[in-house]
RNA sequence: GGGCGGAUGGCUCAGUUGGGAGAGCGUUGGCCUUACAAGCCGAAGGUCGCAGGUUCAAGUCCUGUUCCGCCCA
């Protein structure tokens, strides 16, 4: 070997600087704006500021690599679109937990001081996972990298809020909503989470007396604290228990109140007791039942979670305390009847896990139906294709069931909301620009809303907002809509559906033709990965310790369609395998092609060998498949086509096949041949790897003589017909059936490679004999039999120490030379002769069903024909043998 | 409670208009065969969750059922 020869393995660590360096120097992650081409846009799910990468990263990042890759190979304008989001809450979180630790609050700071210290921390430490994603290869054209918070988007928000006002669908108003007392701010109904399996909690039945005479009624509730807020008790209406109280009034136990029954259908009568009690101010669905009941909505739970004025005796208690003194109260006076386990599942605060409090409070909502209904027939006319397909019966189901969004955050950090309220006239100011004065009675006594707007309301922006609107910029009219969303289906309705429906209100056209939701990266065992869990793996430790392509190629192979990925440290070692399967396999072709000139030295197609027509053919069926695979989103397939192309057909065939061409040649022509056979089947196995291992490939492609300028911009392979070979390769399989059959027997009667055998194979069709006859060498060649060794003959003369089995076209004898352990044979050929004769029934059996003959297609009557006579042949030669064997055994040989 | 999905060799999963049950890993036997022991060549291993039905033919379609997961209430 020269001056090429490349090091004993891959060294991901330097070759992945080296390259990503290069590509980003080049300017190859830009669109290449040639005239013509297809536009081919992703926007990439902006990843907190805050966040640092993790697997779930990882995955979304290398799928949507793979696909702007693979478009872009195929010579499309490919911009994938950088960027990153805010996270109000959570970015508020982590810079107030700096200032704690300067004993500081952000209200010591002021708002103006505090959005000023959140900058900084964003120049300083935010975005490193932008970093991180480029360790990932991530080819995003990062000179458009935006963010959420940027004067271009924020203007985007502004004035998405200010027509969406302006049509009313934006509206403010005081209704029951989720609060967060310890984050002190409104939520989304998405935004609060419930927990798995539910917690442990208790249900308390407490007894509610008639305001008159005795007894009363008894109600059973998890949260007893909330009956100071109590403005009814309900039963269902045909509770024969019941019957006679609706109606009257119970006096509310801790209270100087009385309430009335009510009847209402909401109620499950198998619930508890039957009878509910009515806090509106508290619950949801009681706050239903309050509207349509006309009761009075009282608020006991005050926004810091501390009772308020109307909880009497109990104020400023913070409402779990209050619960064990309403338990106390309640055993004393003999009201609380009993007590029992029961299961409960409290909303908690997404981002601080708190127990969220429905909390009456004014809030500024989306008007959301109006904006869905066009989203929903949109994924239903097939406008957006949400992949997998049962992904897109949860978005209907979702969008048909959807509620008012609140939308505003008392918090500092995110997008403020550009509302003004006058003093004087009390009206409000809705505008882009900063008023100076009320647009309707023209004071200038005006304040604006303190409250910023939810971070899903400007990501809701991003297919657009990225790309200029409301500046109607050329990139915007070539990139939107975007090709492809990639995603976790964890945010389908967050993002996505929202996504939808502002890019069809404010574009008139979806946002995406194809939307692809992956699943959820999890551990081995399948569980989430989680700090509490402590099994959380680091991206960038793996991409330390076996490179990124073998952490991308790992996540590419788990990725099965529509499901979650269990990932573990096996799965990663088998692909390093591969990975130095293809590197050894290249360093080899590469050897032998110091001399070859693609360039100059060309090749007639008459010169190949047939194992050089086989790999090419083969390799159009790998080129067909992989390029479908992408295509149809099916990243595991086309992982393992392409594994198993480069591995079972590339290195353990045809490159066995061609040594002889390059050690031993014949001609000149032979060595060229299959010189170019080497070099055009690694050039194109590796471009088709590109898109999935981006460094090894380039490295690799490096190195081919003739080479391109980067792999990353050379073109995607295609299929060539002229290439296709189908015929032979039937012709090939032969051969190889027979190969696999000697060293079958070979392999069951211990004989090494170095133990000489002589092998007849018996054909007794004329063509296939002479085919095998012509083609010995192969047979040959992955050595398995010695050359003057080997019969090919129409009829066989099997020595007495031979042993043999049935192959496709005829029957593989391999003499031993008196090594036969008859008995062992004797058991191996029974198993085969009770396999064919089981394979034989199944035909047979389905061959005379009454009907099948009549109703069954042609096609299928005639194959079902050609595997009976071939099992019908094997099974004769293997009762021949079983036979033959039997005698030389009972005679002692 | 409602919606959706899954159940196929020890594990992870393919199986695309119904037509002789597949892959990778693991297990196991044998090989240092001059690209690769991170390798090569073999082998074993499944009544396709259960019960019905449609069909000449069901892992594949229909109905019911059990378990598991996810989402929503």
């Amino acid at each position: 070997m020269g001056a090429k020869e490349l090091p004993k393995n891959f060294e991901p660590k330097s070759a992945e600087k080296r390259w990503y360096d290069f590509w980003e120097e080049s300017g190859y992650f830009k669109p290449t704006e040639k005239p013509g081409a297809k536009n081919y846009c992703i926007v990439i799910p902006p990843p907190n500021v805050t966040g640092v990468l993790h697997l779930g990263h990882a995955l979304n990042n290398t799928i949507q690599d793979v696909l702007i890759r693979y478009h872009r190979m195929r010579g499309e304008n490919a911009l994938w679109q950088p960027g990153m989001d805010h996270a109000g809450i959570a970015t508020q979180y982590v810079v107030s937990k700096e200032l704690a630790k300067e004993g500081l609050s952000r209200q010591d700071l002021g708002r103006d001081k505090f959005i000023e210290r959140v900058w900084k921390w964003k120049e300083e430490k935010g975005g490193q996972i932008i970093e991180q994603l480029k360790r990932m290869g991530a080819s995003c054209d990062w000179n458009r990298t935006r963010f959420t918070m940027d004067q271009g988007l924020s203007r985007a928000v502004r004035e998405v809020f200010v027509r969406l006002y302006e049509e009313k669908l934006i509206y403010r108003g005081t209704y029951l909503v989720n609060w967060c007392v310890s984050c002190g701010t409104a939520l989304s109904q998405l935004e609060v989470e419930f927990s798995e399996s539910g917690e442990q909690g208790q249900l308390w039945h407490i007894k509610y007396p008639f305001g008159e005479g005795q007894g009363g009624v008894v109600v059973a509730t998890t949260r007893p604290e909330t009956l100071l807020g109590d403005s009814a008790v309900a039963v269902h209406p045909e509770d024969d228990r019941y019957r006679d109280v609706v109606g009257k009034r119970v006096k509310l136990p801790c209270t100087d109140r009385t309430i009335p029954v009510i009847a209402d259908a909401f109620v499950d009568q198998e619930f508890g007791t039957g009878a509910l009690k009515i806090t509106p101010g508290h619950d949801f669905n009681d706050y239903e039942i309050g509207l349509r009941h006309k009761l009075e909505v009282i608020s006991v739970i005050g926004t810091d979670g501390k009772m308020t004025g109307p909880a009497g005796k109990y104020l400023g208690m913070d409402r779990f305390e209050c619960r064990k003194r309403i338990v106390e109260d309640l055993k004393a006076q003999g009201l609380l009847e009993k007590i029992t386990p029961y299961p409960v599942r409290p909303g908690r605060c997404y981002r601080c896990r708190t127990v969220v409090e429905p909390t009456l409070s004014t809030q500024w909502f989306v008007k959301i139906k109006p904006l869905a209904e066009p989203a929903l027939e949109a994924v239903k006319q097939g406008k957006s294709r949400i992949i997998p397909e049962s992904e897109s019966k949860k978005y209907v189901h979702w969008m048909e069931n959807i509620r008012d969004w609140c939308i505003s955050r008392q918090i500092w950090w995110g997008h403020r909301i550009p509302a003004w309220y006058c003093k004087d006239c009390g009206e409000i100011t809705v505008s882009r620009a900063d008023p100076s004065e009320c647009s309707h009675c023209h004071s200038q006594k005006i304040e604006q809303d303190p409250d910023v707007l939810d971070t899903w309301f400007s990501s809701m922006l991003w297919p657009f907002s990225t790309l200029g609107w409301p500046d109607q910029t050329p990139i915007l009219k070539q990139f939107y809509p975007n090709a492809c969303l990639v995603t976790g289906f964890d945010i389908l309705y967050f993002w996505v559906a929202r996504m939808m429906m502002m890019g069809i209100h404010f574009m008139g056209e979806v946002p995406f033709r194809e939307i692809y939701l992956h699943g959820l990266v999890r551990d081995e065992r399948g569980e989430k990965f989680s700090k509490t869990r402590g099994n959380v793996i680091d991206p960038l430790e793996l991409i330390d310790e076996y490179g990124a392509d073998t952490l991308r190629f790992s996540l590419v192979l788990l990725a099965f369609y529509g499901r979650d990925l269990k990932l573990s440290k096996k799965r990663i070692e088998d692909v390093k395998h591969f990975i130095n399967k293809i590197w050894n396999a290249s360093k080899f072709a590469l050897s032998q092609l110091e001399d070859f000139d693609p360039g100059r030295q060309k090749v007639e197609a008459s010169a190949r060998s047939l194992a050089d027509q086989w790999i090419l053919s083969r390799l159009q069926q790998a080129i067909t498949e992989v390029r479908a695979l992408i295509e149809a989103y099916r990243f595991s397939e086309a992982g393992q086509a392409i594994y198993h192309f480069i591995w079972d057909e590339f290195c353990d065939w045809y490159l066995e096949w061609a040594k002889p061409a390059f050690y031993r040649p014949e001609t000149p022509e032979q060595k060229l041949a299959a010189q170019e056979t080497i070099c055009r089947v690694l050039d194109y196995a590796l471009r088709l790897l590109h898109p999935f291992m981006p460094f090894l490939t380039e490295e690799l492609w490096q190195n081919l003589p003739g080479h391109g300028p980067s792999i990353m911009i050379s073109e995607f392979p295609e299929p060539d017909p002229a290439l296709v070979k189908p015929e032979l390769e039937e012709r090939i399989k032969d051969l190889q059936d027979a190969v696999t059959v000697i060293r079958k027997l070979r392999a069951e009667n211990l004989v090494p490679l170095s133990g000489r055998v002589k092998v007849l194979i018996i054909i007794s069709d004329d063509q296939t004999r002479e085919f095998f006859e012509r083609n010995r060498h192969y047979l040959e060649c992955p050595p398995q039999v010695n050359s003057q060794e080997l019969l090919i003959s129409k009829t066989g003369q099997k020595s007495s120490t031979c042993v043999s089995s049935p192959t496709g076209k005829g029957e593989v004898c391999v003499d031993l030379a008196g090594l036969v352990d008859f008995d062992k044979e004797l058991a191996r050929m029974r198993k085969e002769r009770e396999k064919l004769e089981q394979g034989l029934e199944r035909v047979e059996q389905s061959l005379s069903q009454p009907g099948f003959a009549e109703r069954a297609p042609r096609e299928v009557i005639e194959k079902q024909m050609a595997i009976k006579d071939e099992l019908r042949e094997k099974l004769a030669t293997v009762k021949e043998n079983l036979e033959r064997m039997g005698k030389l055994k009972s005679q002692g040989k």
